[in-house]
DNA sequence: AATGAATGAGTTTTCATTCAT
DNA sequence: TATGAATGAAAACTCATTCAT
């Protein structure tokens, strides 16, 4: 049935994910993928043309499902520091949530760009998160006078910064300090450091 | 001589930085670098090792410098929120100053936390910029209630991800946009995005 | 099937065995190896890990071959004599056999210390020897004033040692040459060089 | 002067044998004879044209002296059989009187008859053994059936053997145990083992 | 004589991908 | 669908040798 090949299929990307979330994508075979999933060799590119399919899909898929929840953020009914904060929830709680394909993406970031041309969602995210402050400016929720492209961007790097520290062991990452931390980047980004 | 050696050293490591820079760490061969730097194949790695070794040093390298002038910024007589902007300039205008280098160094980012055992310089420049914060907050500079190992990272996340828009052409990076940007972003971190 | 694979294994060991016999181990490439087997390079690889694995199993397959064969020689029920008579065909024999594989033992003799922690089977063949050598002083067949291991090592060597000579072309190896070489050897062992 | 260079070449052969004998000529590498020696790289090129050109020299030298020896036996007014426990005794003591060069000569036989083109003082020191054996046949020393070419080769054979078991450690090598194996050894082969 | 930087051909090994079954 | 044997391009690295100083 189409029911068994979908769970086959996603059975193999949940064994990419952990495999390269492991020893990053280079230094992962095919081999190992397969084995992971407890699939055969050539099984993987019955499914996936390719190796960087599999790194390609997943970045398509979790971008996808990204942009769809900045969307829904941005068309909520809330004020732009709500929706910020949303944002903020949904980057770093995904760690908890999946800290593995979390691994991955934050390994593999500097890939993305060669994959951009393919997942142009990640484009579209990052612009849906310039419409929320530029949005906001419009509203006089947020300052004015930055750059909302800048700003957006310096946004998400923070946060993406914060996940990196996490992937890498280099932060604290239990439960109450990545709760803590939630709320502390956001405070930072809206408050701003000064006393 | 040393002189000639050393100089012979350098030029191999700027070829391969700026092939580094032009195809990533992955795509490029040594011969390549050998070829940028006119130098015969075997010269690389008389003087580097191996291929990871060249990135290595380059990341050594850069790192270490960049703690030397962080260490500078930190022992310098100003406030807080100097101290942060100097950074910030630091950071952000070694786009115009070495693009190439800068261009390895975010492509290559997530390769670092694999090269950090060896290149503790990194660790060592983040706590410097902890130590600027955490004394900002001591001095009534910087607010208290942010923990300051995250504001730090937050705040250094937010410059490479400047970076990364320009390294890789999604955010206009001509003499103008940069300065602002600089000014951009330590305003915004500064003083947070609330209207 | 599984046959096929092990004829696969097969035939490219018997390529090995004839390349190296033709140009010693340490020219030979393994892409010889595999254009000599007819396969590609890469299923050398397939079967055998590495270069060395390939001269490895040569080793350790011919020993095998060998201990079992002298083995059975020491429990056959004969008179000492007749034990190294026999020990002194199998060995001198194979040169007629299988020149080849003759060929690449002889030429690499050196190596197989390297590999003996690995080929046991050749401390085994030389305990065995050393055993038919033992029970022939117990049955006063043979003088009991030597030593047995020094008996076995030097018997072994005199064998070896035409082997090397056919196998360089510095001792006639026609038919009737080596029948008589078997001949003469064993009874210069046994009854000495004195008139 | 010459003399000084002379003790220069030497140093450098003495190296060579210590570092083949630690590893192997393969495995051993130019630059470690030359740190080994104590010189730089070059200077081994100065001297010695060429990696094989140590080991042939080695070869050569040691070949000339055995053939000297030899020589100087096979003209030595004794009985055949006092001639081969010369000879014996000739072989069995390099052992303890230079290690490393026995070390050298028994892991690199199998090189020799490469060498043997340039080194034909191996063939002439075996000649000269042969002469050995067929001068004691003719006398009515040594027994007349067996073939004195094969003879002469056997009896080397068992002696190198010998040493092999010396070299790898896999004979007891105290200067009794080496003392006693020469008595045994010349025993065995001139009278045989029967009892 | 002596140095060691410079050369670059040569080789093993890896591994993504294909394809017959 | 599923398997895993077979393919072979690709690349890092080695190291004997040369040569300018």
């Amino acid at each position: 049935m189409q029911t068994r090949a979908r769970q086959r299929e996603h059975e193999i990307l949940r064994a990419a994910i952990r495999v390269f979330a492991r020893q990053g994508y280079h230094k992962s075979k095919v081999g190992e993928v397969a084995a992971e999933a407890g699939v055969a060799y050539g099984l993987v590119y019955h499914y996936f043309g390719s190796k960087e399919s599999l790194l390609e899909t997943i970045f398509r898929r979790t971008w996808k499902q990204m942009l769809r929840f900045v969307q829904e953020i941005e068309e909520s009914d809330t004020t732009s520091q709500e929706q910020l904060r949303a944002v903020a929830g949904l980057v770093l709680q995904a760690w908890r949530l999946d800290p593995e394909l979390v691994g991955v993406l934050v390994r593999e970031v500097t890939r993305s760009p060669q994959l951009q041309n393919e997942v142009d969602e990640i484009a579209h995210a990052f612009a849906a998160l310039e419409r929320i402050v530029a949005r906001g400016q419009e509203r006089g929720e947020l300052r004015p006078d930055l750059d909302a492209r800048l700003a957006s961007w310096a946004f998400y790097g923070a946060l993406e910064e914060i996940l990196t520290g996490w992937v890498f062991g280099r932060l604290p990452d239990d439960e109450e300090a990545t709760a803590r931390a939630e709320q502390m980047v956001v405070s930072l980004l809206l408050d701003g450091l000064n006393a």
